[in-house]
DNA sequence: TAAATAGTGTCTATAAGACATTATCTC
DNA sequence: GAGATAATGTCTTATAGACACTATTTA
Protein backbone atom coordinates (compact mmCIF):
# COMPACT_ATOMS: atom_id res chain seq x y z
CA UNK A 1 0.00 0.00 0.00
CA UNK A 2 2.81 2.30 0.79
CA UNK A 3 4.93 1.39 -1.60
CA UNK A 4 2.06 2.08 -4.53
CA UNK A 5 2.07 5.40 -3.02
CA UNK A 6 6.19 5.99 -2.79
CA UNK A 7 5.66 4.47 -6.48
CA UNK A 8 2.67 7.14 -7.82
CA UNK A 9 5.08 9.51 -6.73
CA UNK A 10 8.22 9.33 -8.29
CA UNK A 11 6.17 8.53 -11.22
CA UNK A 12 4.17 11.97 -11.08
CA UNK A 13 5.19 14.56 -12.92
CA UNK A 14 4.65 18.26 -11.91
CA UNK A 15 5.30 19.89 -15.43
CA UNK A 16 2.78 18.44 -17.06
CA UNK A 17 0.12 20.80 -16.37
CA UNK A 18 0.49 24.73 -17.11
CA UNK A 19 0.99 26.29 -14.18
CA UNK A 20 0.28 29.76 -12.34
CA UNK A 21 2.97 31.71 -10.82
CA UNK A 22 2.18 32.52 -7.25
CA UNK A 23 3.19 35.97 -5.60
CA UNK A 24 3.14 37.36 -2.38
CA UNK A 25 2.41 41.17 -1.39
CA UNK A 26 2.61 42.79 1.38
CA UNK A 27 0.03 45.38 2.69
CA UNK A 28 2.18 47.49 5.02
CA UNK A 29 0.19 50.19 7.07
CA UNK A 30 0.86 52.87 9.40
CA UNK A 31 -0.85 55.78 11.20
CA UNK A 32 1.19 58.95 10.77
CA UNK A 33 0.43 62.71 10.81
CA UNK A 34 -3.05 61.86 10.92
CA UNK A 35 -3.66 59.62 8.10
CA UNK A 36 -3.63 55.91 7.29
CA UNK A 37 -0.27 55.58 5.19
CA UNK A 38 0.62 52.52 2.44
CA UNK A 39 4.47 51.75 1.72
CA UNK A 40 4.55 51.93 -1.62
CA UNK A 41 7.23 50.57 -4.36
CA UNK A 42 8.48 52.14 -7.45
CA UNK A 43 8.62 48.79 -9.50
CA UNK A 44 11.54 49.23 -12.32
CA UNK A 45 11.07 46.42 -14.46
CA UNK A 46 8.31 46.30 -16.93
CA UNK A 47 5.54 45.52 -16.36
CA UNK A 48 4.24 49.36 -14.98
CA UNK A 49 7.39 50.19 -15.01
CA UNK A 50 7.89 53.26 -12.61
CA UNK A 51 4.40 52.87 -11.32
CA UNK A 52 3.86 52.90 -7.44
CA UNK A 53 3.28 48.96 -6.42
CA UNK A 54 2.78 46.97 -3.31
CA UNK A 55 6.30 45.47 -2.47
CA UNK A 56 5.99 42.14 -2.92
CA UNK A 57 7.56 38.76 -5.25
CA UNK A 58 7.59 35.10 -6.46
CA UNK A 59 6.71 32.95 -3.59
CA UNK A 60 10.11 30.63 -3.48
CA UNK A 61 9.21 27.01 -4.32
CA UNK A 62 12.22 24.16 -3.97
CA UNK A 63 13.03 22.26 -7.47
CA UNK A 64 12.21 18.66 -5.68
CA UNK A 65 9.31 17.49 -3.59
CA UNK A 66 11.60 17.15 -0.86
CA UNK A 67 12.39 20.41 -0.41
CA UNK A 68 9.40 22.52 -1.68
CA UNK A 69 10.64 26.08 -0.34
CA UNK A 70 9.39 28.86 2.36
CA UNK A 71 5.84 28.94 4.14
CA UNK A 72 3.24 31.57 2.81
CA UNK A 73 4.05 33.39 5.95
CA UNK A 74 7.82 32.82 5.86
CA UNK A 75 7.86 34.68 2.47
CA UNK A 76 5.24 37.75 3.56
CA UNK A 77 7.83 38.13 6.56
CA UNK A 78 11.04 38.01 3.95
CA UNK A 79 9.54 40.73 1.97
CA UNK A 80 8.46 43.20 4.10
CA UNK A 81 12.02 42.30 5.73
CA UNK A 82 13.85 43.04 2.59
CA UNK A 83 11.82 46.61 1.52
CA UNK A 84 11.81 47.75 5.15
CA UNK A 85 14.49 46.19 7.57
CA UNK A 86 11.74 45.49 10.07
CA UNK A 87 11.70 41.57 11.53
CA UNK A 88 8.06 40.50 11.90
CA UNK A 89 8.87 40.20 15.80
CA UNK A 90 8.41 43.45 15.39
CA UNK A 91 5.09 43.46 13.42
CA UNK A 92 2.01 42.46 13.24
CA UNK A 93 1.35 40.49 9.81
CA UNK A 94 -1.60 38.76 8.88
CA UNK A 95 -3.09 36.97 5.75
CA UNK A 96 -5.66 38.97 3.73
CA UNK A 97 -6.76 37.06 1.19
CA UNK A 98 -5.58 35.74 -2.77
CA UNK A 99 -6.01 38.03 -5.79
CA UNK A 100 -5.58 35.56 -8.43
CA UNK A 101 -7.97 37.28 -11.77
CA UNK A 102 -6.76 36.59 -15.17
CA UNK A 103 -5.09 38.65 -16.87
CA UNK A 104 -3.89 41.01 -13.95
CA UNK A 105 -0.44 40.44 -14.77
CA UNK A 106 0.08 41.04 -18.51
CA UNK A 107 3.09 38.90 -18.20
CA UNK A 108 1.47 35.50 -17.87
CA UNK A 109 -1.25 33.89 -14.64
CA UNK A 110 0.12 35.39 -11.24
CA UNK A 111 -2.12 34.64 -8.27
CA UNK A 112 -1.28 36.64 -5.50
CA UNK A 113 -1.01 36.17 -1.67
CA UNK A 114 -2.13 39.01 0.16
CA UNK A 115 -0.97 40.36 3.59
CA UNK A 116 -1.15 42.79 5.46
CA UNK A 117 1.05 44.33 8.00
CA UNK A 118 1.02 46.95 10.75
CA UNK A 119 4.15 49.23 11.73
CA UNK A 120 4.03 51.38 15.28
CA UNK A 121 4.15 55.01 14.38
CA UNK A 122 7.36 54.52 16.98
CA UNK A 123 9.30 52.10 14.63
CA UNK A 124 9.33 54.24 11.72
CA UNK A 125 12.63 55.07 12.43
CA UNK A 126 14.22 52.27 12.15
CA UNK A 127 12.52 51.27 8.39
CA UNK A 128 15.28 51.35 5.95
CA UNK A 129 14.19 50.84 2.66
CA UNK A 130 16.11 47.70 1.09
CA UNK A 131 17.67 49.14 -1.98
CA UNK A 132 17.40 53.28 -2.75
CA UNK A 133 15.17 55.16 -0.68
CA UNK A 134 13.67 57.26 -3.70
CA UNK A 135 11.59 54.03 -4.64
CA UNK A 136 9.84 53.81 -1.55
CA UNK A 137 7.15 55.96 0.07
CA UNK A 138 4.57 56.10 2.66
CA UNK A 139 1.60 57.23 0.81
CA UNK A 140 -1.91 58.06 2.50
CA UNK A 141 -4.52 55.31 1.73
CA UNK A 142 -7.04 57.96 0.50
CA UNK A 143 -4.76 59.61 -2.28
CA UNK A 144 -3.42 55.99 -3.29
CA UNK A 145 -7.36 54.96 -3.55
CA UNK A 146 -8.17 58.58 -5.17
CA UNK A 147 -9.12 58.31 -8.88
CA UNK A 148 -8.95 61.58 -9.43
CA UNK A 149 -5.12 60.68 -8.92
CA UNK A 150 -5.16 58.99 -12.66
CA UNK A 151 -1.72 59.42 -13.60
CA UNK A 152 -0.30 57.78 -10.27
CA UNK A 153 -2.70 54.80 -10.10
CA UNK A 154 -1.29 51.62 -8.63
CA UNK A 155 0.30 49.10 -10.54
CA UNK A 156 -1.66 45.35 -10.84
CA UNK A 157 -4.79 45.26 -8.97
CA UNK A 158 -3.14 46.92 -5.99
CA UNK A 159 -5.66 49.26 -5.37
CA UNK A 160 -8.48 46.73 -4.88
CA UNK A 161 -6.08 45.18 -2.08
CA UNK A 162 -5.32 47.96 -0.57
CA UNK A 163 -9.13 48.38 -0.11
CA UNK A 164 -9.68 44.99 0.70
CA UNK A 165 -6.61 45.71 3.84
CA UNK A 166 -7.82 48.97 4.76
CA UNK A 167 -11.92 47.26 5.12
CA UNK A 168 -10.01 44.44 7.29
CA UNK A 169 -8.24 46.59 9.85
CA UNK A 170 -11.45 48.32 10.51
CA UNK A 171 -13.23 45.62 11.04
CA UNK A 172 -10.79 43.85 12.81
CA UNK A 173 -10.17 47.35 15.13
CA UNK A 174 -13.47 46.82 16.76
CA UNK A 175 -13.09 43.14 17.69
CA UNK A 176 -9.28 42.79 18.30
CA UNK A 177 -7.00 44.78 20.08
CA UNK A 178 -4.21 45.55 16.59
CA UNK A 179 -4.55 48.56 17.53
CA UNK A 180 -1.70 47.83 19.25
CA UNK A 181 0.02 47.86 16.24
CA UNK A 182 -0.63 51.18 15.17
CA UNK A 183 -0.45 53.38 18.32
CA UNK A 184 3.49 53.88 19.71
CA UNK A 185 4.77 52.54 23.11
CA UNK A 186 3.71 53.79 24.76
CA UNK A 187 0.58 55.99 24.59
CA UNK A 188 -1.90 57.97 25.34
CA UNK A 189 -5.88 58.20 25.24
CA UNK A 190 -6.31 60.56 23.31
CA UNK A 191 -3.58 59.22 21.04
CA UNK A 192 -5.36 55.92 20.86
CA UNK A 193 -8.59 57.74 20.08
CA UNK A 194 -6.97 59.42 17.47
CA UNK A 195 -5.64 56.08 16.20
CA UNK A 196 -9.36 55.12 15.90
CA UNK A 197 -10.54 57.94 13.95
CA UNK A 198 -8.01 57.96 11.26
CA UNK A 199 -8.23 54.80 10.87
CA UNK A 200 -12.25 54.64 10.55
CA UNK A 201 -12.82 57.99 8.96
CA UNK A 202 -15.07 58.53 12.27
CA UNK A 203 -15.12 60.79 14.55
CA UNK A 204 -15.84 59.26 18.41
CA UNK A 205 -17.08 60.90 21.46
CA UNK A 206 -13.85 61.83 24.14
CA UNK A 207 -15.85 60.66 27.42
CA UNK A 208 -17.41 57.08 25.88
CA UNK A 209 -13.94 56.40 24.43
CA UNK A 210 -12.64 56.70 27.58
CA UNK A 211 -15.81 54.63 28.94
CA UNK A 212 -14.66 51.66 26.55
CA UNK A 213 -11.06 52.12 27.50
CA UNK A 214 -11.50 51.80 31.23
CA UNK A 215 -12.85 48.72 30.39
CA UNK A 216 -9.70 47.41 28.50
CA UNK A 217 -7.44 48.28 31.88
CA UNK A 218 -10.36 46.19 33.69
CA UNK A 219 -9.09 43.24 31.54
CA UNK A 220 -6.14 43.83 31.94
CA UNK A 221 -5.38 44.10 28.37
CA UNK A 222 -3.74 47.36 28.78
CA UNK A 223 -2.04 49.25 32.11
CA UNK A 224 -0.84 52.30 32.92
CA UNK A 225 2.91 53.27 31.99
CA UNK A 226 5.10 55.28 34.20
CA UNK A 227 4.87 59.32 33.91
CA UNK A 228 3.16 61.19 31.31
CA UNK A 229 2.78 62.71 27.73
CA UNK A 230 4.02 66.43 28.05
CA UNK A 231 2.02 68.15 25.09
CA UNK A 232 0.80 72.23 24.93
CA UNK A 233 -1.75 71.83 27.15
CA UNK A 234 -2.66 69.67 30.42
CA UNK A 235 -0.11 66.41 30.30
CA UNK A 236 -2.13 62.98 29.04
CA UNK A 237 -1.65 60.05 31.93
CA UNK A 238 0.05 57.00 29.57
CA UNK A 239 -0.60 53.50 29.24
CA UNK A 240 0.58 50.53 27.17
CA UNK A 241 -0.76 46.96 25.92
CA UNK A 242 0.51 44.25 28.32
CA UNK A 243 2.32 41.77 26.95
CA UNK A 244 1.04 38.31 25.44
CA UNK A 245 -1.26 41.12 23.71
CA UNK A 246 -1.53 41.20 19.72
CA UNK B 1 7.71 53.41 -23.75
CA UNK B 2 4.62 51.25 -24.94
CA UNK B 3 6.45 49.94 -27.14
CA UNK B 4 9.65 48.78 -24.77
CA UNK B 5 6.93 47.15 -22.46
CA UNK B 6 5.61 45.13 -25.45
CA UNK B 7 9.23 43.96 -26.00
CA UNK B 8 9.34 42.74 -22.60
CA UNK B 9 6.74 41.16 -22.18
CA UNK B 10 7.70 38.74 -25.45
CA UNK B 11 11.04 38.32 -23.98
CA UNK B 12 9.65 37.38 -20.75
CA UNK B 13 10.00 33.77 -19.83
CA UNK B 14 7.76 32.18 -17.08
CA UNK B 15 9.69 29.29 -17.40
CA UNK B 16 12.72 30.38 -15.79
CA UNK B 17 11.28 30.35 -12.21
CA UNK B 18 10.25 27.25 -10.80
CA UNK B 19 6.56 27.47 -10.11
CA UNK B 20 3.75 25.94 -7.04
CA UNK B 21 0.84 24.18 -8.53
CA UNK B 22 -2.24 26.39 -7.29
CA UNK B 23 -5.91 24.22 -7.06
CA UNK B 24 -8.90 25.25 -5.50
CA UNK B 25 -10.72 23.59 -2.89
CA UNK B 26 -14.26 24.00 -1.58
CA UNK B 27 -15.27 23.25 1.89
CA UNK B 28 -19.14 22.78 1.23
CA UNK B 29 -21.26 22.94 4.23
CA UNK B 30 -24.77 22.59 5.08
CA UNK B 31 -27.46 21.97 7.67
CA UNK B 32 -28.72 18.06 8.05
CA UNK B 33 -30.45 16.34 11.13
CA UNK B 34 -29.26 18.85 13.46
CA UNK B 35 -25.51 19.25 12.65
CA UNK B 36 -23.21 20.87 10.54
CA UNK B 37 -22.23 19.30 7.54
CA UNK B 38 -19.85 19.17 5.23
CA UNK B 39 -19.51 17.55 1.85
CA UNK B 40 -16.27 15.12 1.32
CA UNK B 41 -14.98 13.20 -1.21
CA UNK B 42 -12.97 10.11 -1.40
CA UNK B 43 -9.86 10.48 -3.08
CA UNK B 44 -9.31 8.56 -5.86
CA UNK B 45 -5.52 8.62 -6.23
CA UNK B 46 -2.85 8.60 -4.90
CA UNK B 47 -1.60 10.59 -1.96
CA UNK B 48 -3.80 9.80 0.58
CA UNK B 49 -6.06 7.55 -1.95
CA UNK B 50 -8.94 6.33 -0.21
CA UNK B 51 -9.22 9.16 2.30
CA UNK B 52 -11.80 11.71 2.41
CA UNK B 53 -10.84 15.18 1.27
CA UNK B 54 -12.88 18.42 0.54
CA UNK B 55 -13.23 18.45 -3.46
CA UNK B 56 -11.24 21.03 -5.44
CA UNK B 57 -8.69 20.70 -8.15
CA UNK B 58 -5.94 22.18 -10.05
CA UNK B 59 -6.74 25.64 -11.41
CA UNK B 60 -7.25 25.99 -14.95
CA UNK B 61 -4.49 28.22 -16.18
CA UNK B 62 -4.16 28.69 -20.41
CA UNK B 63 -0.76 28.36 -22.16
CA UNK B 64 -0.48 31.84 -23.10
CA UNK B 65 -0.51 35.29 -21.37
CA UNK B 66 -3.22 36.39 -23.60
CA UNK B 67 -5.70 33.38 -22.52
CA UNK B 68 -4.45 33.13 -18.89
CA UNK B 69 -7.33 30.68 -18.02
CA UNK B 70 -10.11 30.46 -15.49
CA UNK B 71 -10.68 33.31 -12.10
CA UNK B 72 -10.44 32.16 -9.26
CA UNK B 73 -14.34 32.53 -8.07
CA UNK B 74 -15.02 30.95 -11.65
CA UNK B 75 -12.60 27.57 -10.60
CA UNK B 76 -14.52 27.34 -7.17
CA UNK B 77 -17.91 27.55 -8.71
CA UNK B 78 -16.82 24.77 -11.39
CA UNK B 79 -15.55 22.35 -8.45
CA UNK B 80 -19.01 22.80 -7.00
CA UNK B 81 -20.84 22.35 -9.92
CA UNK B 82 -18.79 19.15 -10.41
CA UNK B 83 -18.75 18.07 -7.68
CA UNK B 84 -22.85 18.63 -6.39
CA UNK B 85 -24.15 19.68 -9.18
CA UNK B 86 -25.29 22.66 -7.79
CA UNK B 87 -24.95 26.33 -9.51
CA UNK B 88 -23.10 28.76 -7.71
CA UNK B 89 -26.32 31.21 -8.11
CA UNK B 90 -28.57 29.04 -5.73
CA UNK B 91 -25.23 28.64 -3.32
CA UNK B 92 -23.71 31.11 -1.43
CA UNK B 93 -19.62 30.99 -2.36
CA UNK B 94 -16.96 32.98 -0.49
CA UNK B 95 -13.67 32.91 -0.72
CA UNK B 96 -11.96 31.93 2.45
CA UNK B 97 -7.82 31.77 2.55
CA UNK B 98 -4.74 30.69 0.87
CA UNK B 99 -3.42 27.41 2.80
CA UNK B 100 -0.01 26.90 1.42
CA UNK B 101 2.62 25.27 3.67
CA UNK B 102 5.61 23.62 2.71
CA UNK B 103 4.68 19.59 2.46
CA UNK B 104 1.18 19.92 2.53
CA UNK B 105 1.43 17.87 -0.26
CA UNK B 106 3.74 15.52 -0.85
CA UNK B 107 3.64 15.20 -4.40
CA UNK B 108 4.84 18.83 -4.74
CA UNK B 109 4.48 22.56 -3.78
CA UNK B 110 0.48 23.44 -4.08
CA UNK B 111 -0.81 26.31 -2.98
CA UNK B 112 -4.74 25.90 -2.28
CA UNK B 113 -7.11 28.83 -2.67
CA UNK B 114 -9.86 28.03 0.02
CA UNK B 115 -13.97 28.52 -0.64
CA UNK B 116 -16.57 27.55 1.34
CA UNK B 117 -20.11 26.98 -0.12
CA UNK B 118 -23.46 26.82 2.11
CA UNK B 119 -25.75 24.83 0.39
CA UNK B 120 -29.60 25.26 2.29
CA UNK B 121 -31.00 22.34 3.40
CA UNK B 122 -34.01 22.08 0.93
CA UNK B 123 -32.01 21.74 -1.90
CA UNK B 124 -29.72 19.09 -0.77
CA UNK B 125 -32.63 16.53 -2.75
CA UNK B 126 -31.03 18.25 -5.52
CA UNK B 127 -27.68 17.68 -5.30
CA UNK B 128 -26.06 15.10 -7.83
CA UNK B 129 -22.82 13.84 -7.09
CA UNK B 130 -19.91 14.01 -9.74
CA UNK B 131 -18.85 10.54 -10.73
CA UNK B 132 -20.82 7.76 -8.24
CA UNK B 133 -22.39 8.43 -5.14
CA UNK B 134 -20.20 6.30 -3.13
CA UNK B 135 -17.64 8.25 -3.32
CA UNK B 136 -19.35 11.07 -1.87
CA UNK B 137 -20.35 11.92 1.44
CA UNK B 138 -22.03 14.53 4.38
CA UNK B 139 -20.24 14.20 7.46
CA UNK B 140 -20.87 16.27 10.35
CA UNK B 141 -18.13 18.71 11.24
CA UNK B 142 -17.78 17.67 14.57
CA UNK B 143 -17.01 13.84 13.38
CA UNK B 144 -14.78 14.34 10.70
CA UNK B 145 -12.16 16.91 12.98
CA UNK B 146 -12.41 14.45 16.14
CA UNK B 147 -9.44 13.36 16.56
CA UNK B 148 -10.27 10.28 17.92
CA UNK B 149 -11.22 9.29 13.89
CA UNK B 150 -7.87 8.68 13.20
CA UNK B 151 -8.33 6.04 10.79
CA UNK B 152 -10.32 8.36 8.89
CA UNK B 153 -8.18 11.30 9.32
CA UNK B 154 -8.74 14.04 6.13
CA UNK B 155 -6.37 14.08 3.12
CA UNK B 156 -3.82 17.21 2.96
CA UNK B 157 -4.28 19.76 5.70
CA UNK B 158 -7.98 19.96 5.12
CA UNK B 159 -9.11 19.55 8.53
CA UNK B 160 -7.41 23.10 9.35
CA UNK B 161 -9.29 23.98 6.72
CA UNK B 162 -12.69 22.78 7.46
CA UNK B 163 -11.88 24.36 10.76
CA UNK B 164 -11.00 27.71 9.89
CA UNK B 165 -14.17 27.53 7.54
CA UNK B 166 -16.27 26.53 10.55
CA UNK B 167 -14.85 29.51 12.43
CA UNK B 168 -15.53 32.06 9.59
CA UNK B 169 -19.11 30.76 9.17
CA UNK B 170 -20.00 31.25 12.83
CA UNK B 171 -18.16 34.53 13.15
CA UNK B 172 -20.22 35.79 9.47
CA UNK B 173 -23.53 34.09 11.24
CA UNK B 174 -23.56 37.29 13.72
CA UNK B 175 -22.62 40.23 11.59
CA UNK B 176 -24.63 38.93 7.97
CA UNK B 177 -27.39 37.76 6.78
CA UNK B 178 -25.84 34.18 5.59
CA UNK B 179 -28.32 32.39 7.77
CA UNK B 180 -30.01 32.69 4.78
CA UNK B 181 -28.42 29.97 2.82
CA UNK B 182 -28.45 27.44 5.89
CA UNK B 183 -32.23 27.67 6.24
CA UNK B 184 -35.10 26.10 4.27
CA UNK B 185 -36.87 28.43 2.26
CA UNK B 186 -39.38 29.34 3.73
CA UNK B 187 -38.43 29.04 7.45
CA UNK B 188 -39.74 29.06 11.07
CA UNK B 189 -38.43 31.16 13.85
CA UNK B 190 -37.64 28.09 15.49
CA UNK B 191 -36.02 26.15 12.40
CA UNK B 192 -33.90 29.41 12.29
CA UNK B 193 -32.93 29.52 15.92
CA UNK B 194 -32.45 25.96 15.42
CA UNK B 195 -29.73 26.31 12.90
CA UNK B 196 -27.79 29.08 14.88
CA UNK B 197 -27.53 27.34 17.35
CA UNK B 198 -25.96 23.46 15.73
CA UNK B 199 -23.54 25.95 13.69
CA UNK B 200 -22.66 28.39 16.83
CA UNK B 201 -22.97 25.12 19.03
CA UNK B 202 -24.29 27.49 21.68
CA UNK B 203 -27.92 27.30 23.19
CA UNK B 204 -29.80 30.39 23.00
CA UNK B 205 -33.31 31.80 24.39
CA UNK B 206 -36.39 31.80 22.36
CA UNK B 207 -37.66 34.61 23.31
CA UNK B 208 -34.37 36.70 23.19
CA UNK B 209 -34.35 35.14 20.05
CA UNK B 210 -37.82 36.35 18.69
CA UNK B 211 -37.05 39.79 19.52
CA UNK B 212 -33.94 39.43 17.60
CA UNK B 213 -35.83 38.23 14.96
CA UNK B 214 -37.99 40.81 14.79
CA UNK B 215 -35.58 43.74 14.47
CA UNK B 216 -34.95 41.49 11.00
CA UNK B 217 -38.62 41.52 9.36
CA UNK B 218 -38.74 45.45 10.97
CA UNK B 219 -35.76 46.05 8.89
CA UNK B 220 -37.50 44.56 5.53
CA UNK B 221 -34.29 41.62 5.44
CA UNK B 222 -37.25 38.96 6.08
CA UNK B 223 -40.95 38.66 5.54
CA UNK B 224 -43.80 36.74 6.60
CA UNK B 225 -44.70 33.81 4.12
CA UNK B 226 -47.96 32.71 3.21
CA UNK B 227 -49.05 29.43 5.10
CA UNK B 228 -47.91 27.89 8.37
CA UNK B 229 -45.12 24.81 9.44
CA UNK B 230 -47.52 22.01 10.69
CA UNK B 231 -45.81 20.05 13.60
CA UNK B 232 -47.07 17.81 16.27
CA UNK B 233 -47.50 20.46 18.16
CA UNK B 234 -48.29 24.07 17.57
CA UNK B 235 -47.77 25.13 14.03
CA UNK B 236 -45.22 27.90 13.30
CA UNK B 237 -45.60 31.16 11.46
CA UNK B 238 -43.43 30.44 8.16
CA UNK B 239 -41.01 33.25 6.72
CA UNK B 240 -38.49 34.16 3.98
CA UNK B 241 -35.85 36.36 3.24
CA UNK B 242 -36.33 39.13 0.94
CA UNK B 243 -34.71 39.08 -2.54
CA UNK B 244 -31.11 40.99 -2.93
CA UNK B 245 -30.79 39.55 0.61
CA UNK B 246 -27.49 37.11 1.14
C1' DT C 1 -6.07 84.78 33.57
C1' DA C 2 -7.10 82.76 29.02
C1' DA C 3 -6.70 78.96 25.99
C1' DA C 4 -6.41 74.21 25.42
C1' DT C 5 -7.14 69.76 26.22
C1' DA C 6 -7.21 65.85 29.78
C1' DG C 7 -10.39 63.68 32.52
C1' DT C 8 -15.18 62.86 34.92
C1' DG C 9 -20.07 62.58 35.48
C1' DT C 10 -24.89 62.16 34.02
C1' DC C 11 -29.05 61.43 31.51
C1' DT C 12 -31.32 58.68 28.09
C1' DA C 13 -32.09 55.20 24.62
C1' DT C 14 -31.16 50.76 23.11
C1' DA C 15 -29.91 46.12 23.42
C1' DA C 16 -29.01 41.65 25.94
C1' DG C 17 -29.88 38.04 29.43
C1' DA C 18 -33.02 35.51 32.32
C1' DC C 19 -37.30 33.84 32.90
C1' DA C 20 -42.48 33.79 33.51
C1' DT C 21 -46.88 33.64 31.06
C1' DT C 22 -50.21 32.89 27.47
C1' DA C 23 -51.84 30.81 22.99
C1' DT C 24 -52.70 27.17 19.81
C1' DC C 25 -52.08 23.05 17.98
C1' DT C 26 -52.18 17.32 18.12
C1' DC C 27 -53.36 13.06 20.29
C1' DG D 1 -57.77 17.45 28.96
C1' DA D 2 -52.68 16.54 28.68
C1' DG D 3 -48.57 17.38 26.42
C1' DA D 4 -45.90 20.11 23.44
C1' DT D 5 -44.17 24.01 21.62
C1' DA D 6 -45.16 28.62 19.43
C1' DA D 7 -45.58 33.26 20.75
C1' DT D 8 -45.52 37.17 23.98
C1' DG D 9 -44.36 39.92 27.94
C1' DT D 10 -41.54 41.68 31.79
C1' DC D 11 -37.87 42.68 34.85
C1' DT D 12 -33.01 43.62 35.28
C1' DT D 13 -28.51 44.71 33.78
C1' DA D 14 -25.14 46.21 30.46
C1' DT D 15 -23.82 49.12 26.78
C1' DA D 16 -23.83 53.21 23.58
C1' DG D 17 -24.70 58.04 22.30
C1' DA D 18 -24.96 62.83 23.46
C1' DC D 19 -23.34 66.30 26.13
C1' DA D 20 -22.26 69.08 30.33
C1' DC D 21 -18.83 69.88 33.65
C1' DT D 22 -14.31 69.92 36.23
C1' DA D 23 -9.09 69.68 36.41
C1' DT D 24 -4.48 70.76 35.11
C1' DT D 25 -1.23 72.29 32.32
C1' DT D 26 1.22 76.20 29.14
C1' DA D 27 1.61 80.82 27.43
Amino acid sequence: MKDHEKEFLAQYRPEDFPRPSVAVDVVVLTVQDGKLRVLLVARKEHPFKGKWALPGGFLRVGKSSRDQGEDLDAAAARELEEETGLSPSQVFVEQLAAFGRANRDPRMRVVTIAYFALVRPDLLALVRPGGDASRVKWTAVDEALDPKNDHERLAFDHADIVRAARARVIERLETSPIAKNLVPEPFTIPELRATFETVSGKKLDRGNFRRKFAQLVERGVVERAPGKRATASKPAAVYRFRDATR
